[in-house]
DNA sequence: TAGATTGTTAATCGATTAACAATC
DNA sequence: TAGATTGTTAATCGATTAACAATC
């Protein structure tokens, strides 16, 4: 490799991700898995662009950001190899333990969700601030006053912190996560968060997720009528990721 | 208005919103009903954009093609108004059933929770193909044999089904769905669903947010270490939506 | 009126997709 | 070798943002 002369130190900086294809990384991980099982070995971007139905440029740049050895024209990627880096780029490897504040019907429904587990994440503990439910136990995991997140953040090393508390305290509850050291927030509370920069918040909100699809429902159901009546105009759908 | 006289029957066209901006809405939406409630019967754009963290043009754009009445400049937009229109637009005001496939975990935890309604949903019912289940009740709604799925559907005329069944049935679950009628798909499996068109499909993908927040956390934890032993170079993080 | 706010047209930005040379 | 597949550069597309005239 005397190309690489020139810049021998170089190491291959890592490129920059966007949160769409980090949004896509689940679904290869979760598709190369299952290639796996099946005993393939070495596969190529255009088969997982095809059953992905993804574009397979997109594909290729996706995989190539996170791949620490190149394809083989003519034969593709080693499906062990994709899955050991993009285990390694997701941090799925190194478990990542959180907090969850607001023990409501939402997170009462988190706290008992036995999936995460197997995304490298585990709910260590919760807060409320309802004297009914501290002391209490759910799923295993104890329900602890508020007042406590930053005592046991600290003291636990915690960086993740799950909201799902009512909208009206999400932003209260938002802040003291910060103070508490939390790095990475994932909100449930339909209501947008202030935050200082680089602390990450990655919105969940089941309401806007309904809207779209009661939305489309309601234009399916409507233009339906239409058609029935009318003319029929074919009107192309779009579907989104 | 004889400005109009050209083209006298063009009823305002409902413009075309994209996914992003449909997102937004509810965020709006709560705002809006905050703000009634604090007895503010006007609110122009810019507060809206200003509260929200968000772009002004984007705001007066995702209003203009919600809103019936224009805004007032000077002035802005009539809250009670905007609520109406936007409820409207979203469909949250002719409830909407809905039936879950898949009564484990998560699809447990999704029965219990009680936030739908406010938004328009009802889960009518559920569905699962262990006979331990068939049978039982969650939260009051009856657990049935996936076998009836169409059966139910049909009878009871419903166009969104959730999914919450494990990834290697989810496909074949959304197909059993689309032949029962359904329109409108929120799919919990972290797997993409070929779906014929017309047919919208809500991606609500816990690992693949999780990764988001996972590989942010260990960006963010490697760097403050180089930060500490090396130099510190500002690096602006971006925080998504 | 002056100035805040509106709606719209044009510029920018980022992500996706197309085109293509390089490689096994 | 021929052809499939790769990685990369350029073109396209869509959404966001800036600029600005119109309006109350």
């Amino acid at each position: 490799m005397n190309k690489n002369r020139e810049k021998p130190i170089a190491k291959k900086e890592r490129p920059y991700v966007s949160i769409q294809s980090l949004y896509r990384m689940p679904y290869y991980l979760h598709y190369l898995k299952e290639a796996k099982k099946k005993g393939i070995e070495v596969i190529p971007a255009t088969t997982i662009a095809a059953d992905l139905k993804l574009n397979e440029v997109q594909v290729r740049k996706d995989l190539s950001a996170i791949c620490t050895t190149k394809g083989k024209p003519k034969t593709g990627f080693i499906v062990d190899e994709l899955i050991k880096n993009m285990e390694d780029f997701l941090g799925y490897n190194n478990a990542k333990d959180a907090v969850l504040v607001g023990a409501g019907s939402l997170g009462r429904a988190l706290l008992s969700y036995s999936g995460f587990e197997s995304y490298g994440l585990n709910i260590v503990v919760a807060f409320d601030n309802d004297k009914e439910k501290i002391g209490t136990k759910i799923n295993g995991k104890e329900v602890l006053s508020v007042a406590e997140i930053e005592n046991v953040c600290r003291r636990l090393n915690i960086h993740i912190g799950i909201i799902t508390v009512p909208a009206q305290h999400a932003q209260e509850v938002c802040n003291k996560l910060i103070a508490s050291g939390i790095l990475a927030i994932w909100n449930f509370a339909p209501v947008h968060l202030s935050t200082p920069e680089g602390i990450l918040v990655r919105n969940e909100n089941m309401a806007a997720s309904l809207a779209i699809l009661s939305h489309h429902l309601q234009e399916k159901l409507c233009n339906s009528k239409k058609d029935l009546s009318n003319n029929r105009k074919d009107r192309k759908d779009r579907k989104d990721t």
